[in-house]
DNA sequence: GTCTATAAAGAGATAGAC
DNA sequence: GTCTATCTCTTTATAGAC
């Protein structure tokens, strides 16, 4: 395995993306039946798995067994095992980072766009849970893959966005002054992450408290949270926007 | 692999606590050598191993590379690579459980209590940082093999104390009356768990702001952001306590 | 696009000498 | 308690027939 990853760690990944908008898109059916092709359907089994049981803990037979081809036909759509890794999560990754830039610069007060990055985040990674769970449990991977080191990119470039608005906020006195920003985000990233996880997957755990929550509900409970948390003293009193999730 | 799992499966625990207690007692040693016997040094690189990179990723044959012995003389300390997990987060498990019992058991207020518990679990967290993360990271592992169920049945037992705690909190007005107890919780317990990770592994991410903070701003932080959170709307305005951590 | 067949390497685990 | 040696199975990946 060493020697395979550091095969992959040589391997450079300019002009993929031109390669990957041709490979992607799936081909004009001129028949009416349904459009999902054979590699979509082996990313969404992949998927699956990868959430559930890790990467490097799935077995490329697994995938094909259950899309009942062999392991070998696998490699006439995707070169490498990580290939279809990248393929999962490179659009989500990109797609979050892009939310983030976008509504960082929206012509609003730092809470509104703070409460639109959070909607935003968590409609997300509930409506693509097992894709997001898979970037954020397999971070130290990328981390550590050069030819991966974009996709850690984008994230970082997500949280700038991330920052700048709650920088925005503490200088307009709407949040607490001594607001520790990096702290912030990474506990919000993660508390939605998990949330999410939780949301979709309900009785992973043994725990049997299991009420009947929307999403909306979710959303409720996370910007009270974090709003109550980050406001400044001033503004304790204050309502807690509710916002619809629909986007 | 699946095979493996299946006989795993089959396997029970029942009496292997009286067998762990013997063999992991160090044997007492009458010269001057340092005490720590070979066993615990597998158990150090093998901890180190599956924080970083995963239990199902790691090999014996890393671990053995690491102690500078061949893998299979591993098996003259460990029956199975399962059975090197299982020492790693047993007695973590176990003691952050019993922890939790003990103290929601205390004659302090749901407050007080409330505090203790999650002082305590950052203590833990922080001292353990890798052993805590491998448990949280597997825990799906856990919950697929039955030779694990005893430790997911600890985790279980856990999360009933807080939660008795937090519904006391609520019966004595203390906390918002509409307080979402399981909600809370399973974002507790993941924001410590995130929280203690990035504190020992600082620079993990590429995200460059990193300042110093100390286990006290740590605590202070998740203390004062849970509190505001939960508490009874009337008591929005009372001071957040700083107790320091010392166990 | 899938199959058969298989290569090449790596995995967890065991037996017995020392 | 470690080594040598090896078993057995599984892994990712490839070549070429159909």
């Amino acid at each position: 395995m060493a020697t395979r990853q550091n095969t992959l760690r040589a391997k450079t990944n300019d002009g993929a993306e031109a390669k990957r908008k041709a490979a992607r898109r799936p081909r004009a059916k001129a028949d009416g039946s349904p459009p999902i092709d054979r590699r979509e359907l082996i990313l969404a089994v992949a998927t699956r798995r990868f959430a559930e049981y890790g990467f490097e803990a799935t077995t490329v037979r697994q995938i094909a067994d259950d899309v009942d081809i062999l392991s070998g036909s696998l490699y006439h759509h995707f070169a490498t095992k990580e290939e279809i890794l990248e393929e999962i999560v490179r659009d989500a990754i990109l797609q979050s980072r892009d939310d983030a830039q976008r509504i960082a610069e929206l012509p609003l007060d730092a809470e509104q766009r703070f409460v639109a990055l959070l909607m935003t985040e968590l409609h997300r990674l509930t409506e693509s849970q097992e894709v997001y769970a898979i970037a954020f449990n397999e971070r130290k991977f990328f981390r550590r893959s050069e030819y991966f080191s974009y996709l850690s990119k984008a994230k970082k470039d997500a949280y700038e966005a991330w920052s700048a608005v709650l920088s925005d906020g503490v200088r307009e006195g709407l949040f607490h002054p001594e607001l520790d920003i990096y702290l912030t985000i990474s506990t919000v990233i993660r508390m939605l992450n998990a949330g999410a996880d939780w949301y979709k997957n309900e009785d992973g755990s043994q725990i049997d408290a299991i009420a009947n929550y929307s999403l909306d509900k979710l959303l409720d409970f996370y910007l009270g949270y974090v709003l109550r948390a980050i406001r400044a003293p001033t503004r304790a009193g204050e309502a807690i926007p509710h916002p619809t999730i629909e986007l």
